[in-house]
DNA sequence: TTTAAATAAGGAAATAAATCACGATTAAAA
DNA sequence: TTTTAATCGTGATTTATTTCCTTATTTAAA
């Protein structure tokens, strides 16, 4: 790999991806960088350029073979390596999230969920049992897990990012809307489902350009 | 407005949002662009930059008054507008989704869910009615709606897609991970949830940099 | 075999974004 | 009142990203 990915070169590598996936279902053996950018409404040399960055090579006149180019995808985007995370909040999210089969697929495997609530501590949800979050600590030792999906009420947000710190957590996948506080050495990703979606909208009404558009988020 | 906002100024936008929603929560009334800064670890003058784009003003030695930026953000996004939406697919995430108040907090107001499971069909989900999916172009037609959620099984993204553009919908919330081809005048915003986090992870892990990172995705 | 057309690869140029630097302002302390 | 220090606002600079353009390759048609 030349170097660190940009943010942007690697959304686009997920979405070729996706494109990929598609070609597979559909048998297909090739596939080239104006087709590619046809389908996302992109420029094809930078399609180019981006799959240059993982270092693969295409065929001039056919294109690139798909097979191998969504492995290296998946190489880069460190699909292949599999690694374990607990969820945190069993609410609707933390629960639409253990059964979307979607993280399994890209190597994330989530061991178990945890919660305060009593009502839900002992319940199976896709065959993964909900803990008190007081066994956290525990269970993140013993198996070793350094991932969280954070899914709580915003109200306890920090608090528990603070104890998932304490319990060893290094990867927090914040999906409340608070900014956390955690001490160096921990990595916090912000995920932010409406923002971009509402300004996408907005911003069309506003200049009601009309051209159709595939843009992602 | 100084012309169109960037992905990235209005990701940072909504990020600075939270930070005044806490704020609020906190009743601070001052917050300053150093403070926003470091709490998101970007250089402050970015923080500035982007808030003058949004033609909201400052005051020396003080910051920003929290209550006013806050709505300045708001306008500039989008969310004080009423925008009527329904979601296709009552599966998992589509049920999550219906539950989760942050999108009527902003703005975005799900008036009904589609499936095509006769089983599904008839349920209530938070008040909110399954129709069958048959019954979309008609309740699009008569409600104004013309935003729609798309949370089905991959395999039928693109069928539902070319019927929703058939039924009138012009913005497309893609949660699936299929790139979507649509007529001119329809817009597609890909959501892509994994992509980004399993990078952030997978990089980290190669770099070994252990500095303290909030990450947007 | 030759020609034509589609494509990859990659350097150069143009555009966009982030950072730096500094003058102006202002609240609070001396 | 004067000084000090924090902060805003913004032009200039640097860095990153995208687009453009040319060359080389290769398949398929003439």
């Amino acid at each position: 790999m030349k170097g660190e990915l940009s943010e942007k070169v690697i959304k686009r590598l997920t979405l070729y991806h996706f494109i990929l996936n598609e070609c597979v279902d559909n048998g297909l053996e090739y596939i080239s960088s104006p087709r590619i950018a046809e389908l996302l409404n992109i420029d094809n040399s930078q399609v180019r350029k981006d799959i240059g960055l993982i270092n693969h090579n295409g065929k001039c006149k056919i294109g690139y073979e798909v097979a191998t180019l969504k492995i290296a995808i998946e190489n880069a985007l460190g699909f292949e390596k599999n690694k374990d995370a607990f969820i945190v909040g069993a609410g609707n999210l933390g629960t639409a999230l253990i059964k979307y089969q979607d993280l399994k697929d890209y190597g994330l495997n989530v061991l178990a969920l945890f919660d305060s609530d009593p009502l839900k501590v002992g319940m199976k949800i896709n065959g993964k049992e909900i803990f008190h979050i007081s066994k956290l600590s525990n269970l993140a030792t013993r198996l070793n897990v350094d991932i969280a999906i954070l899914t709580v009420p915003k109200e306890i947000a920090q608090e528990c990012a603070t104890f998932l710190v304490k319990s060893g957590i290094k990867y927090i996948w914040n999906f409340t809307p608070r900014i956390l506080r955690v001490e160096k050495g921990v990595k916090v990703w912000n995920e932010n489902l409406i923002g971009n979606f509402l300004q996408f909208v907005a911003q069309d009404e506003v200049l009601n350009d009309n051209g159709n558009k595939n843009m992602h988020g």
